[in-house]
DNA sequence: TAATAGAAAATTTTT
DNA sequence: TTTTCTATTA
């Protein structure tokens, strides 16, 4: 997208510029009553559809057709000539959703929407702005983007200018914590003194403030930036304020309880305008918090919109009542959400309860099911209708092995994406490189690759020339080879690549934009390393280029391809034959089958031990939220399942049932008993009262075995682990503890002070350097820096 | 500069 | 256990 100047592109129409004309669908849907699409909605629905003016917050459980409130709303407004196509802003968080959206539009008012410009997600509309306004931002309009991996490249380097340690000081752990305040809504001088002392003593602050000079230098964004600049420049210039708010008539949101602090801070200052802003989201399905996204959010909507409607959509067109039972009971025990209990009119007698079963292990596990998937089939099932939905994905494996050699038929979902495997990336660089000669993170990842003997020394004398004298990469590259600062071999081989940019770029005018894709990789040499790789993946790789080349068709430039790749990294996955769908939970969310399978309901892997050690209570709750998420995915049968002992990173560990599984209700449940688990160890040492303390709703199963099991449970002492070497008593017993300790003390501010001196079991000596709520972070005397809770440290 | 051996770390991932 | 990164050696 070339960056016109702003002024003329954003302008608004005139406020007395007449209503928009209802022509065709507009003058039906107002000439004839009620329009039928109106008329296809439940009363809640349609009062969500209708309810136009101010503020409303559509809280749309799962199941209750969010998608097509939100689609019928955009239609609604169209067919009612209450507003142009562009003059609604509508975000969603992935293009898929968006495309759906956009579709399902063109469904609705007959034919294909044109010029919904700001129809996209969060990223896509904030590069959008951004480009209008790059120079407010220290940019240019033709910036690039980078992704998660190119930004760490460039901390790696920050890091190292900095003189710190790497080792001590990961460049993922900045990016982490910069994306954090950037999802914060927070320039480098607004990072608050506490946070800035999290990485690298205090100096988080300036890293921060370096990143982003670097950044501004290379002409580049990363992922937050597209939201931040965005929401900063309408901060800071109210006369670009008031042309959007003149702009947006009509604002909706969808997942609105994802959102982050920066999209919150943004939205609310368009919404400012009209105050005709429509947010759809569900506060039980809130989980991506560890991305930053505020369940607050949605949670305080009233509370920042005053007068706003709020209108719960409860009938659930999905599942049977034993899943929605199960999936309520279940919820109902998160403290903090809005309530609302989803309900089905639909009576299937023979429905299914959701069936709770255990194993051994992972293997029996996969076994267990790949059996009961081979029973489905056999009573005329289709595999395309079956998940199997896990909290970690290395949970995955167990079943794909079982189901090689089962033979059956499954795709894993999720994983690495097309445009995130190595040699996508590679060949991508190469491209930037052609087109953008000034990207020196693109080139300097494939100087050397094919190898060229273009090593660490040399890029160290490329870098120090660019620095000095402010130039690219490859502009110093060229100075550089007209010198003798290199050794004859390096010089040779570094004029022969820049000669072959030089001549690639010739060609960028006049051929194809695919050939010379195809010419550079060859040219270069990539594409051979890749002939000449005996190894496995390699034939894999080289398929994927084809495919990369395949898809730039779809493109009339090269520069146009890259603009979309760095927004849209998403290929969609081509449905193909019939096949058990595998994948986690968090990727599940929008989908849903008619059989779906939980495994590893254990503590400590669901809900997650890290979790429940970052984030206490909440991590809890957001764990819970997953669980009904996955429950809620399925139409027909839920088939829940927990392992009593499993590998992780190669240790064998034992676990005992989820908690999550002591809170769903009886009624809707059926525990089955599997003799190989319950043969006497296997539970391990706590008391089943550690769940009872404060679950207010009293239900343990009467099933025998897990009447047994609780049993077991509790029965068990320390020592009785003792005899299982290899079973990691002592760890499981801390693992649960530093789950409630969290739980019960996040709220409240650490004792500690920083510049204490304190002892630690296991780390002994050291002295407390930065303080985050319950967590400590210290620089022990031999350990080196640890964070640690503060529960596990004494004063001394 | 490149290959290799050994150590450290291992969720979830819309853009 | 496996993968990924870093320090060592040829």
């Amino acid at each position: 997208m070339s960056g016109l100047p702003s002024s003329r592109r954003v302008a608004a129409p005139a406020e007395d510029a007449p209503p928009p004309r209802p022509g065709g669908i507009a003058a039906r849907a107002l000439g004839r009553g009620t329009p039928d699409y109106l008329e296809k909605l439940n009363p809640e629905q349609r009062e969500a559809v209708e309810t136009l003016d101010g503020p409303v917050l559509v809280l749309a459980g799962a199941g209750t057709g969010k998608t097509r409130v939100l689609t019928t709303r955009i239609a609604h407004i169209l067919a009612t000539g209450r507003a142009r196509p562009y003059e609604i802003l509508a975000v969603t968080f992935t293009n898929k959703a968006a495309r759906e959206m956009k579709n399902r539009v063109g469904d609705l008012i007959g034919g294909v929407v044109e010029g919904m410009q700001w129809l996209g997600t969060f990223h896509s509309i904030g590069a959008r702005m951004l480009r209008f306004h790059a120079e407010l931002a220290g940019l240019k309009s033709g910036f690039t983007i980078l992704d998660t991996d190119d930004q760490i490249r460039l901390m790696k380097q920050i890091i190292q200018a900095e003189g710190i340690d790497e080792k001590r000081w990961p460049a993922r752990q900045l990016a982490g914590h910069i994306d954090g305040w950037k999802n914060r809504g927070l320039a480098p001088k607004d990072v608050p003194e506490g946070d800035a002392h999290v990485f690298a003593d205090g100096r988080g602050r300036k890293l921060y403030a370096a990143y982003q000079d670097r950044l501004r230098t290379l002409n580049a964004a990363d992922f937050g930036d597209l939201v931040l600049e965005p929401l900063n420049i309408l901060r800071a210039h109210p006369d670009i304020l008031a042309d959007y708010h003149r702009r947006f008539r009509y604002m909706l949101v969808d997942e609105y309880q994802d959102t982050n602090v920066a999209q919150y801070l943004w939205l609310r200052l368009l919404a400012q305008g009209r105050r005709n802003i429509c947010c759809v989201g569900d506060d039980d399905q809130s989980i991506y918090g560890w991305r930053g996204a505020e369940v607050d959010n949605i949670l305080r909507f009233e509370k920042d919109f005053p007068g706003a409607k709020v209108i719960r959509l409860e009938r659930n067109y999905r599942s049977t009542a034993h899943i929605l039972g199960a999936a309520s009971h279940l919820i109902a025990h998160n403290e903090s959400r809005l309530g609302k209990t989803l309900f089905t009119e639909r009576a299937d007698p023979d429905a299914t309860r959701v069936a709770v079963s255990s194993s051994w292990d992972s293997e029996e596990e996969a076994r267990a099911v790949g059996e009961e998937i081979e029973q489905l089939q056999r009573k005329g099932h289709i595999l395309n209708e079956i998940a199997i939905l896990v909290r970690a994905s290395f949970q995955m494996r167990a079943f794909e092995d079982r189901f090689v050699t089962l033979g059956l038929n499954y795709r894993v979902i999720g994983g690495p994406r097309f445009y995130e495997r190595q040699e996508i990336r590679d060949a991508m660089a190469y491209f930037r490189v052609v087109a953008q000669p000034a990207d020196d993170l693109a080139f300097e990842r494939i100087v050397n690759l094919p190898r060229r003997g273009i090593g660490e020394a040399t890029m160290k004398v490329l870098h120090d020339r660019a620095r000095a004298r402010r130039i690219p990469l490859i502009d110093a590259a060229e100075d550089i080879v007209e010198t003798d600062e290199l050794a004859a071999r390096t010089r040779t081989a570094l004029r022969d690549l820049l000669a072959s940019f030089e001549r690639w770029r010739a060609q960028l005018a006049h051929l194809r934009h695919t050939e010379l894709a195809e010419i550079v990789l060859d040219e270069s040499g990539y594409t051979g390393m890749w002939q000449a790789d005996r190894s496995a993946e390699a034939p894999g790789r080289l398929e994927n280029l084809k495919e990369l080349i395949r898809s730039m068709e779809e493109f009339d430039s090269m520069l146009g391809f890259l603009e979309h790749v760095s927004l849209v990294m998403d290929v969609d996955a081509q449905a193909g034959a019939d096949a058990v769908s595998i994948m986690t939970l968090h990727s599940a969310k929008g989908l849903e089958f008619d059989t779906v399978f939980l495994p590893g309901w254990e503590e400590g892997l669901f809900p997650s031990q890290r979790t429940l050690d970052e984030s206490g209570r909440a991590g809890l709750e957001e764990e819970r939220r997953l669980a009904y998420v996955g429950i809620t995915r399925a139409r027909k049968r839920a088939h829940i399942r927990f392992a009593s002992n499993r590998r992780m990173h190669g240790l064998w560990q034992t676990s005992i049932p989820s908690r999550f599984l002591d809170e769903l209700p009886e009624a809707h449940v059926d525990v089955t008993e599997e003799t190989s688990t319950y043969g006497g160890y296997g539970m391990n040492a706590y008391g089943a009262s550690r769940f009872d303390s404060r679950d207010p709703f009293q239900n343990t199963y009467s099933t025998p075995g897990w009447q047994r099991a609780q049993k077991n449970r509790s029965g068990m002492s320390e020592s009785a682990m003792g005899g299982y070497g290899n079973f990691s008593g002592p760890k499981q017993s801390q693992r649960y503890i530093e789950g409630e300790l969290v739980a019960k003390s996040t709220a409240a501010s650490s004792a500690y002070a920083r510049g204490e001196r304190v002892f630690h079991q296991k780390f002994g000596y050291g002295r407390i350097t930065a303080i985050e709520g319950n967590k400590l972070t210290i620089d022990f005397e031999k350990a080196g820096q640890k964070r640690v809770l503060d529960s596990f440290v004494e004063r001394h």
